[in-house]
DNA sequence: TTCATTTTGCAATTTTGTTTCATTTTTATG
DNA sequence: CATAAAAATGAAACAAAATTGCAAAATGAA
């Protein structure tokens, strides 16, 4: 159970799960239906997590990235928990990283303006009593943007 | 061209682009085959810039996700559009933000290992000239991970 | 208002995904 | 290494979804 071609359906359509199971059975070397049976157990599995159309915000327009750097005050898991949650219901949150060092989470945060941000700032992170400071980070171009795993370096822990 | 209806759609598909067209036409409000030449143009257009599957890291294993912040020492044009190029190749790098302030890059990275980490820092950030220093932050958990943009927040700019 | 363009819905068509079933392959066990 | 049970497979039938043609409706510009 789980097994190389496993990974190299995964690597195809981690690109673009668009692709026909027909075509992807021709790369791997399988039937389409087999292909089908292991992406719906993968799907089962929660091995593959979702599948999602990927926007490009220059073509929407109105939208600025910003990393944000945060410095906790306290660290009590039921506080930091609690942050992590109030996270996750924040849409223009796209990606939320706990981490270890200096400070404590690293945000990826979407808006339609710095207008729009120095609001949710005042939101999100003034109102808590836990944020200690706050480190904001401009991003100029997104030279890479992608959630894909590099598969080809997977040691094999499961068979 | 691009209005309230194919925002609604892109909300739609930027969590789930597996929903039937049928199920999304419903929802919006027009048949499944005006859905289908939407979604088509919007593709054609680049709004749609890819669509994927997204792989759990922590189901497949193996898998330790780290932030490099990046401090170059020359910020000359070709220097840093060599180095964007460069992480584009990279399949350890899933994400690159060119970024203001004291810093230049921001890179989302995954690895195997620490082990590999370590090598991979040799291979593209020790053996760069143009690199001066880079910080290591460690990942402990990922609490938000999509690529979504907050589209309900959109200010209308194209009619 | 009128004409040209675009968008739409419906129905037909095509493509893709899913299930069934008999067979093969794999795995575990004696 | 023989063999029985379990798992995975391909081919074909089937179902569901996407795509296209076409006439009608909506939209927009003059």
């Amino acid at each position: 159970m789980f097994d190389a071609i496993d990974q190299k359906i995964l690597k195809i359509i981690q690109t673009n799960n668009l692709t026909p199971q027909r075509d992807i059975g021709e790369k791997v070397g399988l039937s389409a239906a087999a292909v089908q049976r292991r992406i719906k157990k993968m799907r089962e599995l929660g091995i593959i997590e979702k599948d999602i159309a990927v926007i490009d915000r220059e073509k929407i327009g109105n939208n600025v990235t910003i990393l944000v750097e945060l410095f906790l005050d306290s660290e009590k898991i039921e506080k930091i928990d609690a942050l992590k949650k109030k996270f996750e219901t924040i849409s223009e949150i796209q990606q939320s990283y706990y981490v270890t060092g200096e400070s404590d989470f690293f945000l990826v945060i979407v808006v339609p303006s710095m207008a729009h941000y120095e609001n949710l700032t005042r939101r999100i992170f003034f109102g808590d009593e836990n944020i200690k400071r706050f480190r904001t980070i401009v991003v100029m171009g997104i030279t890479k943007n992608s959630l894909e795993l590099p598969l080809n370096l997977l040691i094999p822990n499961e068979k």
